[in-house]
DNA sequence: GTGAAAGCGCTAACAC
DNA sequence: GTGTTAGCGCTTTCAC
């Protein structure tokens, strides 16, 4: 009666709802399935991009995931390593509060934590790390436009410093991408981007539709886009470089009595990772944070070694019955 | 020689950087220490604001937080308890995403977990929900800003429906709170806090300055604002009354040249979980999001009986030492 | 395939 | 106090 006895071990599963219990399985396999993250703060618009991100795939995965925030201050970092620690994660995602030597993160690595750190890096931990793809991300949203049949798009972005700077900087990029991008302020990434959206489309751009807002305010982009909308022939569309650039440029279009997307199209570059698209025939938006949130957890997965893939099922044991452990809550 | 084990034990156990594993613990306490959240989408600012408020307590009680997101849909909602459930979360906070009876949740339940829910609430299910206090908190915003001194405050809100309906609330609220205000929608509910604020001051309202945008969209609100900054006189104030009136109160108060708090002071409810607050004299931000999460969480840790406070210190043994059990990541 | 046994790192209960 | 023991629910190994 071999058969029989695994069926009623099945009945009693069922009819209990019992579910295994993954805290008993991690603690023979040393795994448990769930990676710690330990953002600056939850709530402000970019981490929560890029943990929606770092969810996407880990999700994707069947692994669960531990959120702490640092506020970033040292000490609740400090406090939240420990904690995901003890709590046994496979891996761990930190958006460091800086890029001094860190104790707590060497040592973790050191203990054989696997680590990703986000945006920032930190002296003496050699370890993945991933920050907004500024340039790509820019190149696609501005390529977006071009693809839709734009011909004269306008960016509204900082780019702090002279005129000449400009002037320097695109005629190094006329033909190639210019060199030590990576050191660059976003803003000048951003327009880098749209440089490159151009190039690859064999289209000159017009520098007077480069606008350098010369400082980081919404009025200041709003005198900006301003520019931008009074010059002949108009532009068709506009990409602002980053979300206040963004605000400050729909203050003018309304004041100015026109629509988007009808009037004139618009991509932002924004904080709260929608490439505010907007126009006919562009119908994705890009995301960055987001994905790189993806990168950092695609990364940490690949190290922890995901390519074990998921655990398979446990085998159901008559002890188990007569233990009485076939229960999920106690 | 009693004490010269315990040393030799506390020796090898800071030599070798040992963390209790929290895993095994609960593995025998039956408690994780550990909750987890089911939010429609980590990334959308008003679930990012909740989590926030959640993280605050739970984090203050050196539990940790195990995130998941739904995207309002019921399969991964389910899958999303089942999840946590196997994790053996001690409670959790779910943000539902249908109101209709949910068998996962009851049978979660049913099982003995404690449960709060969040902004909706389950047929059927008897458990604590917690919703935003859109009058308690759209008062306090407005009281910030008569005791800075303005009295002359302006409303931007959608009100949607007929003049007529304005009319009987505001002749129902004059003296008392309107009866049944938990049924109106948000904008209804923080007119009615406005209200609230000024009969708490002795003040008469001017209907002139309830501005009802009849539309829930950027460009309507910014045609009301333009009426409300015509009065004669010009409110000192403006209280917005959710984050798409603020955007088109921004372009119109742009558009007219004035500026944010030198001209005029303004406080916008707003999905980013800041009352943007603005002016002279207006120090705080209420955060009715973040207090929402607060609130859920602190439900949640009752319910599990957080009263049992933090675990004590674990009872080192020299066995530990004999099976090689000191060490945290394997 | 099916059953039994050992043991993951800890806690609780009981010895001394 | 200090030391030992059993066992939480699972996986792994080995026996049948």
């Amino acid at each position: 009666m071999p058969g029989e006895t695994k069926e009623r071990v099945l009945a009693v599963a069922t009819k209990l709802g019992y579910q295994p219990n993954k805290i008993a399985r991690g603690l023979i396999t040393g795994r448990t399935r769930t990676i710690g993250v330990i953002a600056g703060d939850i709530s402000s618009p970019f981490y929560a991009a890029v943990l929606r991100g770092i969810s996407d795939v880990v999700e994707g995965h069947g692994l669960g995931m531990l959120i702490t925030n640092s506020d970033e201050t040292l000490d609740r970092e400090v406090a939240a390593t420990k904690l995901l620690r003890e709590n046994q994660v496979d891996g761990l995602i930190v958006s460091p509060c800086d890029v001094a030597d860190s104790p707590h993160l060497r040592e973790a690595v050191k203990a054989g934590m696997p680590m990703a750190l986000i945006d920032r890096k930190v002296r003496g931990l050699l370890v993945d790390t991933v920050a907004v793809e500024n340039v790509q991300s820019s190149r696609d949203a501005v390529r977006r436009l071009l693809m839709a049949g734009h011909r004269r798009v306008g960016i509204i972005a900082e780019l702090a410093t002279d005129e000449t700077r400009l002037k320097d900087f695109l005629a190094a990029a006329k033909n190639q991408p210019p060199e030590g991008l990576q050191l660059l302020s976003t803003s000048w990434q951003r327009l880098a981007g749209y440089l490159e959206a151009h190039r690859a489309f064999g289209l000159e751009v017009d520098p007077n539709l480069i606008l350098a807002v010369n400082g980081h305010s919404a009025l200041a982009a709003q005198n900006a886009a301003l520019v931008a909308l009074t010059k002949n022939p108009r532009p068709t569309a506009l990409f602002c470089a980053d979300g206040l650039m963004s605000v400050g440029t729909m203050a003018t279009i309304s004041a100015k009595g026109l629509q988007v997307p009808s009037d004139l199209s618009m991509i932002c570059f924004d904080d709260l990772d929608w490439m505010t698209f907007v126009g006919p025939g562009i119908d994705a938006i890009a995301q960055p944070r987001r994905r790189l949130g993806r990168a950092a957890a695609r990364l940490l997965l690949a190290r922890i070694g995901e390519a074990q893939g998921a655990p398979r099922d446990i085998r159901l044991s008559p002890r188990m019955i007569e233990r009485g452990s076939l229960r999920s809550i106690r």
